[in-house]
DNA sequence: GCCGCCATCCAAAGCGCTTTGAAAGCAATT
DNA sequence: AATTGCTTTCAAAGCGCTTTGGATGGCGGC
């Protein structure tokens, strides 16, 4: 079934039928009424394709999900993220298109999708600090909503961001209030935007207690729970093990637990750890009960948010990019507690 | 720059440079050249949806990913399966179309896409035992196939699975071979046919070994940490509490084994625990020397297996229904051991 | 010199929709 | 009665591609 039947069925011109679904004003309302009610019951659905062609629009949003080549690894931030986004793209009627690259060559495949003109706007995963997507798809000229940061970007760009900086300053602070003072830091990828920012959150709230960073207490790496087994491993076995640990994420956590807890050490009492949260929807911290203490931001709800903002772009292309800094919330879990009197 | 002006830059019809690009034998190989080197020059990139309205064909396959409504959950798995099913897709020029949908309108949601014509094929996720969208789907005439099977189903179909049933013979074996009689199964939800398989799996086990099923013994849930926390918390404060547990997956592992050690019962001495383990990125189970016990299959290779079946039946619409049942291997770590002697 | 046969190229129709520009119908105004 | 101005409808062009059904020209064979 498509447009021509369906008007001929119903005795009216293409441009009626076409117009009366489409909610233009120029069509009576008995009218509307009788075709909406054939378009339904003749099972009628516009094809997207001739659709997008005569208009130039693909009602559709893309995402590039990179693969990183050394670990071969995804992002598990990336399935709650994506239905968030998803279920904001579907109210309003757009698809969501992935595209999984390699993150070697994530450029071509962004020239790629804008060449083809495949979808309507990007959302894009990851920013480095000095991220060579922003500066492309502004040339390219295809809207888009960073989700986090690029601190060394020069134009302005529209994105939707957690206050890394502020959530490990207050986990770095948590700890010190507690009386810690070697306080390990196991950090994401040294290249990722969110990593700068988490850093220097954790060397400021250091710094107001005169706390002088220490290089050996500092970690970066793919955010595994080997990374976090390994790393903890290693400060325990040195000789200046930590009592305190910040941590990228829960799964980086469970490492970190894993390696003090074969070595017999206590969370919250030998040992206290705070965590990133990203509220992974089978993952999750506990409410009543947290397990380990935490700086909690949901990462579906920053997904409902990009998509919206990145819809609300594509609407009105003229409006100057917009941007949203995300609160976390800080959870007291039994992961944290005074440190030690040794 | 579209076709038009590409052909009246060369001094050729349409037709002719159409066809010299998508490798036609009527146009001389001279031309071809001369339009190929003109395409790049000039960065070239034919219409997607121009092609499709063309073709009839809309060179992408759609993913329903399905929220389980009640937990608002995303599975884990799937980063790491589209992973794969969208390296296979985009060597082939297809793109991965993802509807994010609540699992309560998921029917609305195929028979949407399929009089869109949206997609040249589906992937189906997470079958249940009597999957009503496979009758749908045959109905509906889009190829598909299905991650998973579903036992109940009355016609043939495609899909790739795992041998689960074998995977938790195997791992609950293992432990029986151990000496233990006491063995907790904690599976995913009953609704699921994977779980119904395990179950079958970890039964005849311990038929073989005399051991009558014990339902008290037996649980499913969403495959959280939680789950896995508070099934074990019960279990070890009842009045039977199990030596062993077969878990399935990694995260349900984790869960159990905080459990384990709140109560100070360590993990190969007191107790032994075989995981299920889909060897995902970001949470693997260690090579040389793994974290579990576990039956592995890797779910990004069952997305690049999966994504070349579709592209194959795509290709060539009339044979049979083909399928894979992939093999696990279990991995011996250090969360097994002979059962206690008490 | 004519015919048929290739190899190569082309004009135009068609895919299913939106949108422009115009017409038709009708009521109100002059 | 003629003009104006709405409201409602329509025919047809156009979006950028593929594909059908010829054309054209060169060549060998008779």
């Amino acid at each position: 079934m498509n447009l021509k039947q369906l008007s001929e069925h119903l005795q009216l011109s293409q441009t009626t039928v076409s117009r009366a679904l489409n909610g233009y004003p120029e069509v009576k309302e008995e009218t509307r009424r009788r075709v909406q009610k054939a378009a339904a019951e003749l099972n009628y659905a516009p094809n997207p394709r001739a659709k997008g062609l005569a208009t130039g629009r693909a009602m559709a949003i893309g995402h590039v999900i990179p693969i990183s080549i050394k670990h071969e690894m995804v992002n598990p931030v990336f399935g709650d993220f994506i239905a968030g986004a998803g279920e904001t793209y579907s109210k309003a009627g757009f698809d969501l298109v992935m595209s999984v690259v390699s993150d070697l060559d994530e450029e071509k495949v962004y020239r790629e999708i804008a060449r083809k003109r495949s979808v309507d706007g990007m959302i894009v995963h990851g920013p480095k600090m000095d991220d060579p997507r922003i500066p492309l798809l502004q040339e390219l000229g295809l809207p888009f909503v960073v989700h986090g940061r690029a601190s060394l970007a020069t134009t302005p760009y529209a994105w939707v961001d957690v206050n890394n900086q502020r959530a490990f300053d207050a986990a770095t602070s948590h700890l010190v209030e507690l009386g810690h003072s070697r306080i390990a830091l196991l950090n994401g990828p040294e290249s990722m935007d969110f990593a700068f920012r988490r850093r220097n959150g954790y060397i400021a709230a250091l710094g107001r207690d005169g706390i002088e960073p220490d290089p050996r207490m500092m970690f970066s790496g793919e955010m595994t729970e080997q990374f976090g087994y390994e790393t903890a491993q290693a400060l325990i076995h040195g000789d200046v093990s930590p009592t305190g640990y910040v941590v990228s994420s829960m799964i980086v956590a469970i490492g970190v637990r894993r390696a003090l807890q074969a070595h017999g050490l206590q969370m919250g009492r030998d040992v206290s750890l705070v965590t990133y949260d990203d509220d992974l929807s089978y993952l999750r911290n506990g409410a009543k009960d947290p397990i380990f203490t935490a700086t909690r931001s949901s990462v579906r709800e920053a997904g409902v948010l990009s998509g919206q903002m990145l819809l609300d772009m594509i609407a009105s292309p003229l409006s100057p990019a917009p941007n949203l800094l995300l609160e976390t919330d800080l959870v007291i879990g039994s992961s944290s507690g005074p440190a030690p009197t040794s």
